[in-house]
DNA sequence: CTGGCATGTCAACACGTGTTGGCCTACACT
DNA sequence: AGTGTAGGCCAACACGTGTTGACATGCCAG
């Protein structure tokens, strides 16, 4: 039954390791020894398997945001679907928050980030908001990681301190508003008289 | 007039230098020595001036958000108000690039994030909306840190192709819904009407 | 049993890091 | 003038990093 070679065990170690120590240590902080440490076996064998740490980031940062389908959703709703389905998402794999850690201060990382909500988030979004799809898809993205950051990374305490559904209910409807929301106007809520 | 040692001089100068190469590199990329060539002098001098790198970044990471007095603004304009300084005080000053990611791997850094917006941005929330002021706190925090990660972090290029306008009438409305706005209803995933 | 190959270990390299102590230099004061 | 001292530089340290090559071990085919 799909014979599996021994290797693929053990490289399947290395990469959950991986993407533990990314996640919770950042890029540089977490040392190729510390993860063959943490995947039972010795340094060498990460570079028998992943030639470098940058390829190793690489496949360990394999990520699919799994957007669900939203055609089905009332359109009313779809703001707290995608809240409820981020935080599901963010705390049952670890490769997100490797990904966030990584993306502050490593440049491939930023790329690949960039890259998924291009080619993931982005098409979700135009296909239910043809109006300025991509200026809609960049705010969907500053709340759902501003809320990853300061939760995850941060751990502000009043956002850690939010349940499941506190969450939904507050950043729910910002999310509602970037997606469906109408373009909002320039001039009167700014500053009338030049402030400042 | 005012005296000034002549040290105070290299020593601003390091200060400079760190906050910049810490802002652009993050804790661990922004080396001591890179940041005294930075500064034209010897790494040696940095360890006389601060005795640690630890205490160095404390140092070029003392931050002040100056948050305006929103006693003066119309109640419904504090969020676009926000929003504008928030954008203003940003890429005015490095040092909350430098504090942004260096606390995303870095402990020391993440306290002093947390301890500003405790001290700072809390009492100002409090001042305005007093039911549940650490919450809201919270939630603002939440996404103006996201709006910095993705505009100046990430440089996800939907939120850095908008211009200072654009950001305030969209990212404003969320603010002042998290200041002011009503304690959302807890059990919206199902299908209420109640909608924002 | 005997090879051959995949799987794994060991020790070492070259390099960059934070940090230290000794040495030099120039200026301020008497 | 001489001299003490603050400001600055140099060379080196101990250490941790990514990475490499040689060597051991087990497993399966012949």
């Amino acid at each position: 039954m799909t014979k599996g070679r021994r290797s693929d065990a053990t490289k399947e170690a290395i990469l959950a390791a991986a993407r533990e120590l990314f996640a919770s240590d950042g890029y540089e902080r977490a040392t190729i020894r510390a993860i063959a440490a943490s995947a039972g076996i010795d340094p060498a064998m990460v570079m028998r398997y992943f030639e470098n740490k940058e390829k190793l980031f690489a496949a360990a940062a394999e990520f699919d945001l799994r957007i669900p389908d939203l055609a089905g959703t009332p359109p009313d709703q779809i703001g707290a679907r995608i809240a409820g389905h981020v935080i599901d998402r963010w705390d049952g794999d670890e490769t997100l928050m490797a990904l966030l850690r990584a993306a502050v201060t490593h440049q491939a990382a930023a790329d690949r980030m960039r890259e998924i909500f291009a080619t993931q988030l982005g098409p979700a979004v135009l296909a239910i908001a043809p109006d300025e799809p991509a200026t809609r898809a960049g705010l969907i993205a500053s709340q759902v990681l501003g809320l990853a950051l300061t939760r995850y990374v941060l751990r502000l305490p009043p956002v850690t301190a939010m349940d499941r559904d506190g969450v939904v209910a507050w950043i729910g409807p910002t999310l509602q508003n970037y997606l469906t929301g109408p373009r909002p106007t320039a001039g009167p809520e700014a500053a009338p008289p030049e402030i400042r």
